[in-house]
DNA sequence: TCAAAAGTGTTAGCGTTACACCCATGG
DNA sequence: CCATGGGTGTAACGCTAACACTTTTGA
């Protein structure tokens, strides 16, 4: 690969996907360690090249499919990183992409190149191959804004979900505790989530009513 | 140029270039004419493809100033377009920026490619060639959002400004009127402007204040 | 019966909006 | 002196933030 890209006179690209999913009161992301030299045993996103036949949106979903197993996730570009040595086997710039799960306890593969895959929370990571790093600081701060001005964070929830789980996925990214109160009049004001005809059940505590977003994708909504 | 990149396996990279300008009560971009086939006689953002040898961002600059002698304006990356068939001459994904400047008056210069360039309104453009009317749309709309919470509309003022011609900006931007004491009790809440020991002179009304912005570049700043 | 989380309203303070008159200058 | 835009304050309203007790369940 490193001969193919060398060769060419003009920059080639590649796409690089962080995946967020909410596990355990923490923030994660999906990384895949590296095999090959100078990055031995380091962390990195998922990524791959952008082939000549398919869209960069395409080759995002394709690559992070190939190199985890990962599919019908919710995906979104996020910014494009194109320093000159960001990557030693050639001139390559990354378009990144986030993308967002419900479910961290999807199932994930690994490959003959990368051997070791895992959830990392964001606020404890190993180091990153590449310039990963600065990706994934990119990445969590887009989310994080976006969160204030979206519903982004349905895309991080269960279709059924409640009041709480919602409010805690906000604590976790704002990274500060909100009042219930509160936090449920503007929801509710918002009209962003229908309360449905249903209750948990198992827990030692009173049921909580379980919810639904209002709207299927990701649309702006000021203001939370 | 095409036969270069069409042999290639994987995709190569563009740089295009929205530069607004504030005009006449207008929001204004500037545009070059095409001479290539299938474009012949259409307009399109300034551009072009990014070598192996420098970052995006370089290339961005090198580009905007080679095909219209524009030069130290400000520059931000936009959004990456990457769809397979948005460029016939290859398979070339598009990195574009927007850029702004106070100065509708500085000097451009066209090429021997691009015979002719000059400033529309964002609101009348005539037809743009390759999927450049979806970066043009793209890009308004980035400016308008971070009209909202930043400061970038000093990008699009002179160094020294009244506040009635910032007013104006937001005005021509968001496309409605503002009342002029509760536009400025935020402007100053905010602290982005000082007042300078300075008035405008040669106008048949009472002179304005002369202002200038507090922070050299562009900040987050909730919220106006 | 105990522990744990769910559900639920009111009040005070702050920020936002609406609004009109006099002033300084050039022609 | 006239036309033009510049400069300036207050009051009502709405939104936001602070705050605590009762309910329901499983163990």
């Amino acid at each position: 690969m490193s001969n193919i890209i060398k060769k060419y006179e003009y920059a080639v690209m590649a796409t690089d996907t962080v995946l967020f999913a909410l596990d355990d009161g923490k923030l994660k992301i999906l990384l895949i360690k590296m095999n090959k030299k100078p990055f031995v045993d380091m962390w990195a996103v998922p990524g791959g090249l952008v082939r000549g036949d398919e869209s960069v949106e395409v080759s995002a979903k394709r690559t992070l499919k190939e190199k985890t197993g990962v599919a019908n996730v919710f995906m979104e570009q996020l910014y494009t990183f194109g320093n000159v040595n960001r990557d030693p086997f050639g001139r390559v710039v990354s378009i990144a992409y986030m993308a967002l799960t419900p479910n961290i306890d999807m199932e994930i593969k690994t490959t003959k190149d990368h051997k070791e895959i895992g959830w990392f929370d964001v606020k404890d990571l190993p180091v990153l191959a590449y310039d990963h790093e600065k990706i994934v600081k990119t990445a969590v701060s887009r989310l994080s804004a976006k969160l204030e001005y979206t519903n982004i964070v349905f895309q991080l929830l269960s279709k059924e979900f409640t009041m709480n789980e919602l409010q805690t996925a906000y604590e976790i990214i704002r990274g500060e505790k909100l009042d219930k109160r509160n936090f449920q009049k503007k929801i509710l004001a918002l009209d962003l989530v229908k309360k449905l005809d249903k209750k948990t059940t198992g827990q030692a505590h009173r049921p909580a009513n379980v919810c639904t977003a209002k709207h299927e994708g990701v649309v702006n909504v000021e203001i939370l």
